[in-house]
DNA sequence: TTGACAAGGTAATGACCGTTACCGTATCTG
DNA sequence: CAGATACGGTAACGGTCATTACCTTGTCAA
């Protein structure tokens, strides 16, 4: 549909100047005039370009998505399980305490209402490819003896639970600013450890 | 004749209305004339009562975390810590997937960053009061010598994130509709296994 | 050089916004 | 019954919104 890479200047500043505003303010309360204002040019360009004022919230929000979980989640297959996994969530926390995600994800949750497929599309395009590979990491190891048979589908679902923690939600509400390292470090070790000994049939030993 | 404390209908229509309109438009969406015409009376009402639209806003916020998060989470203290937990998450998987509970959630993350003191408050007055009590029941079983040494605050800020799961994140966007009881049943059992397995130190074995 | 045409800046449009001034009305005091 | 007072409905106000008609300007072929 769209071009994955469009050397228009004028749509580069305008998506720029749509990213800072409709992250702070959202969706209804950002005004073409004060996307114009911010990134020069006419709103005739807008309307050009993007047909309307959701045509480029959605242009925005898929863009972004696409930028930020592009193909990240593939590490190296040669790695131990508890290895691939911490790799994993540390990559996870980096990314999603960031600003910018943060304030992709708030703008889509609200407007989850009133343009699901939009949500819908975030979902697809990002976490969700998340969740898949951590579910074949998973189902291989399981395969391999490395792990007691799960669901993959239900453990990654724990997994990513276990790594968001209760920070995510904070962060989310403005709480907290975005991780350092070492937090971030701490986080991914402990929520694997847990994790790790969580999945264990009841009553096995790791070796 | 008169109740001791008259509950004013007028507020209640608004409120009423309010709800329905905030929580599906997001705050900048709805106009106070739509609240009007769905509670009847006169915008004068609501000048009276709350001052501005955003006195409104942040009643119906403050209200409705009040009224849900209530007291909610003080179970039984005879029970074995599987049973508190599994109380819990069943009760945290019910309220947090019911549709008035994503709607507020949905309106008070869109408005985070324009109104923190009111996301601030939602916290303090909803979740932190389930971590806090949670906290709590870890450290006391910790004491008893029922689990391994754990940091309380840690250990229950990955209990919340095993809970919801990444099932609760897919609510939120509006990806799955409210769950069954079968359901919450299911991934309450399951969080709280995972999470009594992973919290024991390494190499340890339940009874 | 000139004509035409496309692109983009400007200003208009019609609707709607939050807020408040104004005024009728109903209730209460004397 | 008369007057005052507080409440709530109506309509207006100044501003802003998304969208589009109009027009200026720059470009390029002939």
């Amino acid at each position: 549909m769209t071009e994955p890479t469009s050397p228009d200047p004028r749509r580069a500043a305008l998506m720029a100047a749509a990213e800072a505003l409709f992250f702070e303010r959202g969706f209804a309360a950002t005004s073409i005039d004060a996307i114009i204002e911010r990134a020069g040019g006419s709103k005739r360009t807008i309307y050009a370009l993007f047909g309307s004022k959701e045509g480029l919230f959605e242009a925005l929000i898929r863009e972004n998505t696409e930028k930020m979980f592009g193909a990240p989640f593939f590490g190296a297959p040669s790695l131990g399980l508890e290895e691939t996994l911490t790799g994993f969530a540390t990559h996870l926390l980096e990314l999603f305490t960031r600003e910018r995600t943060i304030g992709l994800y708030r703008v889509v949750v609200a407007e989850a209402r009133r343009m699901p497929e939009l949500a819908a599309s975030f979902h697809r395009l990002g976490p969700e490819r998340g969740r898949d590979w951590i579910a074949g990491v998973l189902a291989a190891a399981a395969e391999r003896g490395e792990i007691g048979p799960v669901d993959p589908h239900s453990a990654a679902s724990q997994f990513l639970g276990l790594v968001r923690s209760d920070v995510y939600f904070e962060i989310v509400l403005g709480l907290r600013g975005p991780l350092g390292r070492t937090e971030i470090a701490q986080i991914a070790d402990s929520a694997v450890a847990t994790f790790l000994r969580g999945i264990q049939p009841r009553g096995r030993l790791r070796p």
